[in-house]
DNA sequence: TCGATGTCGTTCGGTACCAAATTGTACGGA
DNA sequence: TCCGTACAATTTGGTACCGAACGACATCGA
């Protein structure tokens, strides 16, 4: 993942769209956020991960199931960031391990909770130290004031486009039908 | 995608671990690197991605073509930040649209140049633009000066895991074997 | 010249992932 | 009681994605 230079870059984006102006520092910003998740996505899968046989993302249903305990699905699924259509799979997947044990609501048939077995518990307890270690480990060039800003700032960033993102793409499309979505299953119609 | 208030996840943290140390500043700064990446990538393909059929990683492949010029695939994939296996395939993807183009080295047979098609050169010259108003739209609470800090302390994370990454997993296993993936073609003994 | 070794891109096995469609449950009002 | 609407999770159809294995080619030394 040798980056191109930032300079060279911008070279090469006005030659290819000469007058046209193009907001760098934004551009910049949103590579970068790509760049370091990807990084440290992977370098957490191959370190302490992959030796419990755990994605990252099977690892975050299990921290957020571990912090908040016996949740319904829909709230696991909006905190850990995947659609609720992902979180069947990744649960299932999870379940067959034996690390989540999934209860039907009391009152609700229609919903479903999930908690962490025992196994999963003890899982947790020695497995999110070594995570937070590459945690630390991956943000050691950054003061913990730095770690600060830089969270607050990305923070910022997720609730603009919680907030403002949906008037955005209505706004984008103006009016028009919002573009069926090619890959994936059809429309009905 | 609401986000659980930070003071409280820490409560339930130290709840759950007790005397064991955590590094709250580093954790915070992994967690909305992930949330700020799948929030804008979300965004950005429901508004301009969408209407022209391309998934993120689709249009990342086409940028780094479009600004490098015809180049190497194996450069591509790490310049995009994806594993040659998945560029092929996404590179089939964007081939049968008749946005790219495959062509042989003209000295080693085993490489293979991707290019874009003047399709694929005219589809970008007025699709950038849109990509890059959406970035200005994420990062629009940001101010120029934050964006660039923030980028900055990014980039040293990425720098962090590309030139220590290695050393550290090595360290971690520590003369162990690597712990074969779990998921995937199977190691071959 | 030929074999060992390395490096390409591709194939393969598997999970992740989204959004639409579907199925099932809840709950209000007629 | 029955119907319509709303909302729950799951299924479905498709691409993305990784890393190991693979086959083709390159390169170098004997």
């Amino acid at each position: 993942m040798t980056q191109r230079p930032i300079v060279e870059t911008e070279q090469l984006v006005k030659a290819k769209l000469g007058e046209i102006p193009i907001r760098h520092d934004q551009m910049a910003v949103v590579a970068n956020i790509h760049r370091a998740a990807s990084a440290v996505r992977q370098h957490v899968e191959n370190s302490v991960l992959r030796g419990v046989d755990l994605t990252w993302t099977g690892f975050v249903v299990l921290w957020v199931v571990w912090i908040s305990g016996e949740t319904e699905t829909r709230l696991v699924a909006e905190e850990a960031g995947i659609s609720k259509g992902t979180l069947t799979g990744v649960a299932r997947t999870l379940e067959s391990r034996g690390l989540v044990r999934r209860t039907e609501h009391p009152s609700d048939g229609r919903r479903v909770l999930l908690a962490l077995t025992d196994e999963g518990e003890t899982l947790m307890r020695t497995l999110f130290p070594d995570f937070n270690a590459e945690e630390a480990f991956v943000a050691a060039p950054l003061s913990a004031e730095e770690c600060r800003a830089t969270a607050d700032a990305l923070r910022r960033i997720v609730v603009q486009v919680e907030t403002h993102g949906e008037d955005r793409r209505l706004e984008l499309l103006d009016g028009a039908e919002p573009a069926p979505r090619r890959s994936g299953r059809r429309a009905k119609n």
